[in-house]
RNA sequence: AGAGAGGUGGCCGAGUGGUCGAAGGCGCACGCUUGGAAAGCGUGUAUACGUCAAAAGCGUAUCGAGGGUUCGAAUCCCUUCCUCUCUGCCA
C-alpha cells in the first residue's frame, strides 16, 4: 500500500511508474486524492464537534458536583442534539475512510526506476549469466523420468493420498531434499541471517499485511473452520513477525531466514510446463527476508542477489538473472530479480529464486516503522528472496548431473546428503 | 474441549462512572553532583490522525478488539480474540 503523502505529492511520477506495469485504472489515483481531501475535512469537522461535546460534558460534571442540577439538565439537552450530528459525521468519516482504504489496496507498488516497461516475461531483462550449459546428448531424461528410474520421487503415491502436485519423496530423493534445506539454511546463517521456525498457517491480518490478501485470495489454501491460510511462502510469517512495530534504527537491519513448506493452489495452471516438479501445490523453500533503512535498500538487494549467486555457483548449476519488467512484476514489488537455472534435459529455464524489494509498500500495511538517528519516525523498507526454492533445484540437479547409470551429487552437497551419487 | 481468573504506557503496577492519557515504581534520556563511577537530586519520557510550509502549540482518538448503556466509560453491559490456573484429551 502506497503512503498517502507519497500519492499526494508525487502523482505524476506515480502515474508514470504505474504505466510501466500497464496499470489500467489511473483514475483511481485521482479518486484517492479526492477521498483523502474529504477525509481530512470530515475529520476536522468531527474533531470540532467532539471537542464541543467534551467541553459540555465537563461543565455538566462540575454543575452536578456543585448541586446545580437544573442548569446541568439544560446542558444535557444541548449535548443530545450535538450527539446526533456527531454520529452522522462519524458515519460519513468511516465510510470515506473505508472507501479510501479499499481503493488504496487496489494500487500496486510503483516500479523502481530501473524496471523496464513491458507486458510479459519476454520483456524481462537478462543482466547476468553464469556457468556452462552441459551437453547431455539425446539420451538425457527429464527429471520426472529420472525420478522413476532411480525411485526418488513418487508422483502417483502423492496423487493417491492427496492429489496432483503433492509429490512423495523417497529414499535418496527424500534425503536430497533434507540435505538441500540444511545446506541452504547453513549458507544463509553464515551470511548473517538468523534462522527462524515459524507457523505454516497465518491469520487474515498477516495475509493482508504482506499483500497476499486480497490480491491472491484464490491462490491460498484457506482453512475455513479457523479462518487461517496455509502460507504460500515463508515471507508471510517471517515479515509479519514485525507487524505493528516501531523499531529503533539501531535494531536494523533485521535479517532472517527460515525453511517452510509452501502451499499454492495454482488455480489456472496446466499444460506440459507444469509437469513433474516444475509446478507443485506443496513445495519446500528456504527464504531470506530483510528489514532495512531506506538508504540501505539497494545495497541490501545487491547483497541478497550476490548471496544467491554464490549458492548457485556452489551447486554448479548454470543460471541467469533477470530484471523483471513492469508487466511481470508482482503486485507488491518495486524491483524484482529472478534467478533461473537451465535445465539441459527440458531445454528450458526454470525459476528458482525471486528477490524483491518492496520499499515501504509492505511497511505501510504492516504498520512497521522505525525511529531514525534524528528521532524521526519513518517507514522501513522490506525485502525478501528465495534462498532457495527446492523443487526446480532438484529438477536441475537430477537432469544436469545425470550420467548413463547414475546421477552425480555436487561436491558442496555431499556432506549434506551423505552420498556422492544416486544409482 | 469444560470450569474459573485475567488482559492498563518499554516493563511492573494503582485506578470500579466525572477535568484519567491515566498515580506510584522500574527502566531509559538529559542535566546537576563526583577525580571517575555508583548513589542522590532535578527535568523529561506512548501512538495515530487532524491543523501548520515545518516545528512548537492546539484539537481528536486510543487502557486487547468491536459494539452498547450514559450528558460523561479504563471503570457498567454484550460479543469476540488472547493469556493464565484446574479438569479432560493428546504428539
Amino acid at each position: 500500500m502506497l503512503a498517502l503523502q507519497y500519492i499526494r505529492e508525487n502523482k505524476d511520477i506515480l502515474l508514470k511508474g504505474l504505466e510501466k506495469r500497464n496499470f489500467k485504472q489511473p483514475e483511481l489515483i485521482d479518486q484517492i486524492i479526492e477521498l483523502d481531501k474529504d477525509r481530512r475535512t470530515q475529520q476536522a469537522e468531527l474533531d470540532h464537534h467532539l471537542s464541543k461535546t467534551n467541553k459540555l460534558t465537563k461543565d455538566i460534571g462540575s454543575l452536578f458536583k456543585s448541586g446545580e442540577s437544573i442548569k446541568a439538565n439544560l446542558l444535557k439537552q444541548k449535548t443530545t442534539a450535538l450527539k446526533n450530528e456527531t454520529k452522522a459525521l462519524q458515519e460519513a468519516l468511516q465510510k470515506t475512510s473505508l472507501t479510501l482504504f479499499d481503493i488504496r489496496t487496489q494500487i500496486p507498488n510503483v516500479p523502481h526506476e530501473s524496471v523496464p516497461s513491458g507486458n510479459s516475461e519476454t520483456d524481462n531483462e537478462e543482466i547476468f549469466r553464469s556457468g556452462d550449459i552441459p551437453d547431455l546428448g539425446n539420451k538425457a531424461l527429464p527429471h520426472w523420468e529420472l525420478a522413476v528410474k532411480y525411485d526418488l520421487i513418487d508422483f502417483e503415491l502423492g496423487n493417491k493420498i492427496t492429489g496432483a502436485g503433492f509429490p512423495v519423496y523417497k529414499g535418496k530423493g527424500a534425503r536430497l531434499q533434507r540435505g538441500l534445506i540444511n545446506f541452504f539454511l547453513d549458507q544463509n546463517t553464515a551470511a548473517g541471517y538468523k534462522e527462524m521456525q515459524v507457523p505454516h498457517l497465518v491469520n487474515e491480518a498477516s495475509g493482508f499485511a504482506t499483500g497476499q490478501l486480497p490480491d491472491k485470495e484464490g491462490q491460498m489454501y484457506h482453512v475455513q473452520n479457523d479462518d487461517l491460510y496455509l502460507i504460500p511462502t515463508a515471507e508471510v510469517p517471517l515479515t509479519n513477525l514485525y507487524r505493528d512495530n516501531l523499531l529503533d534504527f539501531s535494531e536494523l537491519p533485521v535479517c532472517l531466514t527460515g525453511y517452510t513448506p509452501c502451499f499454492r493452489r495454482e488455480a489456472g495452471s496446466y499444460g506440459s510446463h507444469v509437469r513433474g516438479l516444475n509446478r507443485l501445490h506443496q513445495f519446500d523453500k528456504v527464504e531470506i527476508i530483510r528489514i532495512e533503512e531506506p538508504k540501505n535498500t539497494m545495497k541490501a538487494l545487491d547483497q541478497m542477489v550476490e548471496h544467491v549467486k554464490s549458492i548457485l555457483e556452489g551447486l554448479q548449476l548454470p543460471f541467469r538473472i533477470l530484471r523483471l519488467c513492469g508487466g511481470d512484476l508482482g503486485f507488491t514489488s518495486a524491483l524484482t530479480y529472478d534467478f533461473e537455472i537451465y535445465s539441459a534435459a527440458q531445454k528450458r529455464w526454470l525459476e528458482v529464486s525471486s528477490i524483491s524489494t518492496f520499499n515501504d509498500f509492505q511497511a505501510e500495511r504492516l504498520k512497521l516503522r522505525y525511529r531514525d538517528a534524528t528521532g524521526n519516525k519513518k517507514s522501513v523498507h522490506t525485502l525478501n528472496g528465495s534462498s532457495l526454492a527446492l523443487p526446480r533445484i532438484v529438477a536441475g540437479l537430477l537432469e544436469n548431473f545425470q550420467n548413463l547409470d547414475s546421477i552425480s551429487i555436487p561436491k558442496v552437497l555431499i556432506p549434506y546428503t551423505g552420498f556422492d551419487n544416486i544409482n
